[in-house]
RNA sequence: UGGGGCGUAGCCAAGUGGUAAGGCAGCGGUUUUUGGUACCGCCAUUCGCAGGUUCGAAUCCUGCCGCCCCAG
């Protein structure tokens, strides 16, 4: 069960309207009504909205967030609300920090997730790093995940309302961060959220939730790498795990392991000359010679992840025993259990069972063992080990080597 | 211009007299604060073309066209 009505002590001491707190107001219900239900508890609350792109051609476009209709939806409820509000110029750190790192990611062969950079850097360095300067104890935002008070400090745990956690990506956030963050929404349910929206009278409480990544419209985020990173564009070849060529493609930032659509490679004759009817999969990228390279979906298959950048947050340190983890490696994907062991400066997680569609630039977020509520750090995804060899794109693999002549047309067998 | 084989959707392909399987690809949707996966739905009034036989033809017959193999 889920209180409609959220803790919103924020523990910190004296009296509520001395305590001054900043919420990140991204022009979103969520975030509108996080400012609302501190503001209705009693605290000194300022609301910063970031510009985080250019305003004009994100203007009225539904579900974005931090430009154009969203930032004057923000002043909005601010004014509604009774809160200062304050819209800040944070544009060249995004493109910095997030969309250049996004582009650079997929010339590299990975898969980017730039809110969790965003989260990393724009929000929880920068912005918190402005909350300090205006006198402000907290930073709060609308993101449905929770912090709670252990022995050893501040945790991050899920959502109370699973289909609503964003703890996957808010895996950097560090133990400092925490000290200062709050997430008052993280016990409601998304529905309770936006009945609070309509309690409270605020004007966007119909607006969608965002879904798409925030700076890229229409969901076509291969033109904008393409325009930053003309060098993504770049045509190659498909080539299969047994080395044949199977047609080519307009870049690689148009693929991602695991994936199935868009290869266009139609029914082929199997090496028996017997139909081979399997749908093929991206088993692996390589960024140097441009080339995709494609195998069933067994090939996939990985247990071995090596994970990079570890944010620990689980208390005593990541030892060589390894611990017992549920680990999500895909947002929208189950957790999986596995065992999770240092190695070098980061760590490598073993699966219990394989997973499929590991991605370099992805996060590994690893849960609590058991429960699995408890968020015990997570990682940048940098490779995996499966069936069809190493998919960090560098690593060569000996199973390419060519054994047959390409065979772009239809091969006739005459029976 | 001899012999043999083949021609069914973008691709692979089942179907040999009873009214066009399936897969892959593609498209659309569901799910999703990244992308992908997964799941659901759509996708040949027609079987190289033209005649013929038959109540009925992708299936049988004839001719033509095209491709492949062997023989030259």
């Amino acid at each position: 069960m889920t209180d409609a009505f959220p803790d919103l002590d924020l523990g910190l001491p004296g009296p509520r309207g001395d305590r001054r707190v900043v919420v990140a107001m991204s022009g979103g219900v969520d975030s509108s009504v996080t400012a609302a239900l501190l503001k209705e508890a009693g605290y000194d609350v300022v609301g910063i909205t970031l510009q985080l792109y250019d305003h004009g051609s994100a203007v009225g476009r539904k579900g974005a967030c931090c430009a154009g209709q969203d930032i004057y939806d923000a002043s909005l409820v601010a004014e509604k609300v009774g809160i200062p509000h304050y819209v800040l110029d944070y544009e060249s750190r995004f493109r910095e920090s997030v969309i250049d790192d996004f582009a650079d990611s997929y010339l590299r062969g990975e898969t980017p997730i730039p809110c969790v950079r965003c989260n990393q850097t724009v929000k929880f360095r920068d912005l918190l790093a402005t909350a300090r300067d205006l006198g402000a104890e907290a930073l709060a935002t609308g993101h449905y995940v929770r912090r709670v008070m252990g022995a050893a400090g501040p945790e991050l745990h899920r959502a109370v309302d699973p289909g609503k956690d964003q703890s996957y990506f808010l895996f950097a956030t560090t133990r400092a961060q925490l000290d200062f963050l709050r997430f008052p929404l993280g016990g409601l349910t998304k529905e309770q959220t936006r009945d609070h929206a309509r309690r409270l009278g605020l004007e966007v409480q119909d607006k969608p939730d965002s879904q798409d990544i925030c700076f890229v419209p229409n969901g076509n985020y291969a033109e904008i790498v393409k325009k930053l990173r003309p060098g993504a564009a770049d045509p190659g070849e498909i080539v299969h795990l047994d080395g044949t060529v199977m047609g080519r493609h307009d870049g690689i930032v148009h693929y991602t392991i695991g994936q199935r659509r868009g290869l266009g490679i139609g029914g082929r004759k199997g090496d028996d000359g017997t139909p081979d009817t399997d749908p093929l999969y991206v088993v692996r990228l390589e960024p140097d010679s441009r080339r995709v390279v494609v195998g069933p979906r067994e090939a996939l298959g990985a247990r071995t992840v090596r994970i990079g950048e570890v944010n620990w947050l689980g208390g005593d340190a990541l030892a060589g025993a390894g611990v017992r983890v549920a680990a999500k490696l895909r947002s929208a994907q189950a957790p999986a259990a596995g065992t999770l062991y240092p190695d070098g400066a980061g760590a490598r997680l073993v699966l219990d069972d394989p997973q499929f569609g590991i991605s370099a630039g992805q996060a590994a977020v690893f849960y609590d063992g058991e429960a699995g509520r408890r968020v015990l750090g997570g990682g940048w995804i940098t490779g995996a080990e499966t069936a069809g060899g190493e998919t960090d794109g560098k690593t060569a693999s000996p199973r390419l080597t060519p054994t047959k002549p390409p065979r772009i047309s239809p091969v006739s067998v005459a029976e």
